[in-house]
DNA sequence: GCTCCTTTACCGACCAGTCGGTACAATTGT
DNA sequence: ACAATTGTACCGACTGGTCGGTAAAGGAGC
């Protein structure tokens, strides 16, 4: 891929993770990256183009760096969780609080008018729900390994509900950590997600019993 | 207050619910209502003015219906986050799921670039936090009045970032929901709230020990 | 000479906000 | 009592400016 057009990408993930995708002008994006518009459309076919191909790239990073590095190392599964939220504080202690999480802010932001960006950031939270699913299973498995092998009580399902619910909870807290500007409520929401596993894991070695919805719906 | 005042801060909820500040237009706005600009600036200074009081009317009805008729209700604490938490999903349950947080959706939207927007933002999520975390304290002081009176152990601090965790939680239901369009990731979010408040409230009752962030910052 | 890359000039649509003017009720002067 | 004046609610054309996007032509390298 041409270098400008890479050049293009990052100016403009930058500028969107700043300001969003509306607020983000063409003319923005071309006064940083200091060419022509001409020169824009060569490479882009439209602004929703050069949105897509934003996400596509912040994926990328993302999935490199977090999702495989991480997620996916050899360690143990207690440590790799661990590392994923450590990894992730210090990733936003080296922007601005003030900046959040892209992938938040762009589903917020364009879900509700844009189909095609919206299944693009579902895919991204799907992908890393999908890996900490992976995550839990495994510290299913190996906790059931010392003591005994029934793991069919673990629901699957509720499993990957309670996936995406610490997705959830990651993204709460960068969305308050923006509005705060401060990233102590970051390390406060990793530091519950650690004890929520860990309160989830022991509920379900002694008593198999699922957690569920308590309240009646 | 004016009744028309009143119906475009009602019409422009609406619309910025749906898509946003910045690309709800004026124009969207009087086309709604049926009027003209001259009447709408007659109403209002600015846009940013609209804002404003859109947001002081949304935290109007949020603060009476939820603060202060469910959560200030004359039920035990465990009944009012139930409670809570209910009225949340039925709330949603109401509405499109697509539509999100109000208050999360302008927060993201506007605390990068507009100081005021993001403190009265900031104001809303730390009534509800406020509000959770008088909620919790209750809860303790009840569980000690059955076994022991040493309260001193539990930090007030730590209480309060708890409250503040769980309302990043639930903004991080809304986002998710909002993407997914699904109004079961909140649900579940719900579900582990509860989950999660009991096995807090049960750590200390058990052990006394701060939950804190168990790995190195 | 042909194909990329790049620039510049330009388009219509739309934006928030302004302005001159209208309709009509309330207030005032006599 | 009635006319003159003032104030309030409201309209829609218009402003300067910005938006995303297009078109045509210059220049570089093969």
């Amino acid at each position: 891929m041409s270098t400008k057009r890479r050049e293009i990408i990052k100016i403009s993930s930058l500028l969107m993770s700043d300001k969003g995708y509306i607020d983000t002008s063409l003319n923005d994006i071309l006064e940083q990256a200091g060419i022509g518009k001409g020169q824009f459309y060569h490479y882009f076919s439209s602004k929703h183009d050069l949105g897509s191909a934003v996400i596509d790239d912040c994926f990328d990073f993302f999935n490199k760096k977090l999702l495989e590095e991480v997620l996916d190392s050899p360690k143990d599964p207690e440590s790799r969780l661990e590392d994923m939220l450590d990894w992730i504080v210090a990733f936003h202690r080296r922007r601005t609080p003030g900046r959040g999480c892209f992938f938040g802010n762009m589903a917020l932001e364009l879900s509700a008018h844009d189909e095609l960006f919206r299944v693009r950031l579902k895919n991204v939270f799907e992908s890393w729900a999908g890996k900490i699913e992976k995550l839990l299973h495994e510290m299913a498995a190996s906790a059931d390994a010392g003591q005994r092998a029934d793991v069919s009580r673990r629901d699957p399902d509720e499993v990957k509900k309670f996936s995406r619910n610490i997705v959830a909870m990651l993204e709460g807290g960068f969305l308050l950590m923006k509005n705060y500007q401060d990233l102590e409520i970051l390390e406060e929401m990793t530091g519950t997600i650690l004890f929520l596993v860990n309160a989830y894991k022991r509920k379900n070695d002694i008593t198999g019993e699922k957690h569920g919805t308590p309240h009646s719906n």
